[in-house]
DNA sequence: GTCTATAGGCGGATAGAC
DNA sequence: GTCTATCCGCCTATAGAC
């Protein structure tokens, strides 16, 4: 049923939300013009006002691509075989990834979006929003039963679980202000590099903290 | 907290720079207009154009407060008499204190500023961000210091030390993206639930950490 | 499909009244 | 000092050429 829809018109929506949402990460989007977002496609605002109907449509596009990646390459890391400890270390490792992966597009999804509720928003673009908002509760949520789960299998020390859900999401998100990708960067590199943020947030840095041999 | 010195002009200055890092904060830099924040004010535009020569300037203003707010607040516990642990620990809920107290100057200090370079500067504005880039660059610094002084001392584990403050700082920064005031919060509230944000980004959240009785 | 041209409006900044 | 009125440029969005 899903024909392999890849036609050009996806193509170049796909180059036009690229360069959006390198756009709104480096200048934020209230500043960004669809000439600048043109531009970097290598066209003119036609083009883009073809493929979308307006520039709110767009960050649109781009929230619920970002949304959409992350819950992919995270979900699955949730019904893994350890304990609420290990499955939450996949999880945020693998949510870091991603972000360091696809950084523009996890930029948006992080911040752009909160900018935005003041513009007066079409029925169809808030009913768009809120869906997508719905999306990213559930993917907090996700996370916060592998906490309860952790803490009731006691690999997880007896934390305030909403709070602590929280505080974990926002620290790994947190990473966008500092992590920039290098050209010359391997996947691996990158995973290694996930998986040392992580370990400093879910391990802290406090000297007497075992990180080896749970149990 | 301010002592309410300061002429009739700075009281005015003042409130154009609350409603400004207010509006900066709900809706973004780019979006917000002029009039708004002098809506916000009770005023109109021309008030706000006889305090500040621009919209950018407000912003530089609202940055250099909240710097200076931080720095103020922060600083002092830098010295204390501790182990670097410790140090750490009262440093970092010192600066969460400050950002839930002041959540709006935190903001457009954690994220507002980056998102403008690329307007064209004014020498004049350029060396003013720059000055504010350099303070908070030491700002950072102070806080690798006290890291390595645990490293140091042993009540930190050896980590790698520029990537865990990093780590450590874009962590405490992040809590501006869930924490919002509630009118009835005393500042024994709000420390107090900064002291269990702070011992969750420090401490970590795993089963078979040690928090009390270090050394 | 993608471009050029332009409409239409908004918003930053200024001038001058009070 | 603060307000009103206004200029001017820029930017979203659309119309129509190719």
């Amino acid at each position: 049923m899903t024909v392999v829809t890849g036609t050009e018109a996806e193509i170049v929506k796909r180059r036009i939300l690229d360069a959006a949402a390198e756009a709104f990460m480096s200048q934020g989007f209230g500043v960004t013009t669809i000439d600048d977002v043109a531009e970097r496609v290598g066209a003119t605002k036609g083009l883009v006002y073809y493929h979308f109907r307006s520039k709110f449509d767009i960050l649109l596009a781009v929230y619920e691509r970002g949304m959409s990646q992350v819950q992919q390459q995270v979900g699955p890391a949730r019904h893994g075989a350890g304990s609420g400890r290990e499955r939450l270390i996949a999880m945020s490792t693998e949510h870091v990834v991603n972000l360091m992966s696809d950084l523009k597009y996890h930029w948006v999804v992080h911040l752009g979006v909160r900018e935005q509720t003041s513009t007066a928003l079409k029925p169809r673009q808030r009913d768009a929003l809120s869906a997508l908002n719905d999306l990213r509760r559930d993917y907090e949520r996700m996370f916060l039963a592998v906490v309860d789960d952790g803490i009731a299998d006691g690999s997880i020390r007896e934390v305030n679980a909403p709070l602590a859900t929280r505080t974990l999401l926002s620290s790994l998100n947190a990473v966008d202000a500092w992590y920039r990708p290098r050209p010359d960067q391997t996947p691996e590199a990158i995973r290694a590099l996930a998986a040392e943020v992580v370990d400093l947030i879910v391990g802290g840095l406090l000297s007497n903290t075992r990180r080896e041999g749970a149990s």
